[in-house]
DNA sequence: TCGGAATGAATGGACGTTCATTCTTTATTG
DNA sequence: CAATAAAGAATGAACGTCCATTCATTCCGA
């Protein structure tokens, strides 16, 4: 699966060279058109996609999102699946992380991974929420966003648990911190997509830390 | 301005009695279509509202809508206008709150009515984000959500701020803590609409009501 | 009776989807 | 190894539907 990096050369490819007719798998197709979909959701937002914009951006002919998708509304929901399962594999990867052993460094890993990141983020997240705000009219994206987002709850659970241990912390709970911890960073992120000029990437982090910090005095700073 | 309350009989009028035509002010039926407006977002998604969809819901004739608004465009942004004027003007008219003089319970207030009423509010928050997942997309709906959002920003510090003077807290500063919680409630609300069955409303306010304690620990509780 | 609010059928344009055709790749054959 | 055939990926013009907008007409209230 195609991570991320420096993307398709799709939206650049039309203008380079002729139309030489490309005969690519299917499954490559797939992811880009998805990437597609995902740049054109963040620059026009999810109402205005039509099928014309994502595969013009492609760089590919009108029919074949509806070929390699069965529909419009079909492409929409495998895009916010993809895009969901790449933020919370990454979360819960840092989580689980055997790759890093100290509990306050994993957690500032995953602090940094949420609110870090260039360019490429703010697409995701008006991505992200552009979902959200269909969500509920549309039980689909209920359940694709919920199903992923109850197993990063509870890993974040698990190591919030294990650093109360750690630290001897008392009148905290895991889940209940959690909890407010995650809604915090989807905050966080609604912030810096809808009022860029009040929150900075950097004043994010550090509202965040900060939030760390009151639960966690021993871990953080 | 209407506030809220039992709505306009509208979406129920078209049932009753015949169907004679009625003269009603201008504000009121814009008012009537805005209302209407809300109601499709909520239950539709933004990307599936029509224009006759809400003339219809508001128990009016097809072309009315662009008689009171010269578009459908301009529906929508006006649409925005009232919901985020409406949960501003609530938020703040709390936080001046001349009527409850001690903080403690005025800070409960506004945590009360971020988070509290009935089915209502589902509505106003379906609204709200479909705008969100827009506003990467559209500079109008950023302004208008910015420019509210930045007055309510400004009454939170100074709340925080006396409360900070009262309790002598140290290490603790007003501008981050308001930005926290203004970000903790956006994401509570967001897991309400999204995930209901993992986030009981409840449960959201003994979150963020521990945001609190930890920050004012004198003052929660 | 008069002003203008409300109506709703008509219009033009845009969009999703289809499918006959074109072209590339791979397998087969002489 | 070259020529050819079969398979199916990609194309894009055409089709039908849906929707925002218009405006001639109707009807209410003063």
């Amino acid at each position: 699966m195609m991570t991320d990096g420096s993307a398709s050369a799709a939206h650049t490819a039309s203008d380079s060279s002729g139309k030489r007719r490309q005969i690519r798998p299917k499954a490559e197709r797939r992811q880009q058109l998805i990437d597609a979909t995902i740049r054109c959701i963040a620059q026009h937002g999810l109402s205005a996609v039509t099928m014309q914009m994502v595969t013009s951006d492609a760089g590919l002919s009108a029919g074949i999102a509806n070929l390699h998708f069965e529909s419009k509304d079909n492409l929409l929901k495998e895009t916010l699946r993809f895009v969901a399962e790449e933020y919370h594999h990454g979360q819960i990867k840092i989580m689980e992380g055997s790759d890093i052993p100290d509990l306050a460094e994993r957690l500032g890993a995953l602090l940094d991974f949420q609110l870090g990141r260039g360019v490429t983020q703010r697409q995701k997240m008006s991505v992200w929420f552009a979902y959200y705000g269909e969500a509920g009219a549309r039980p689909v994206y209920q359940k694709i966003v919920s199903t992923v987002d109850r197993l990063a709850a509870q890993k974040l659970e698990a190591l919030f648990t294990a650093i109360i241990r750690e630290g001897d912390y008392c009148d905290v709970d895991a889940r209940e911190l959690a909890t407010g911890y995650s809604a915090l960073i989807d905050g966080l992120h609604l912030g810096l997509l809808v009022t860029p000029r009040e929150l900075s990437k950097r004043r994010a982090r550090a509202v965040a830390r900060a939030f760390l910090r009151r639960a966690f005095p021993q871990h953080i700073d």
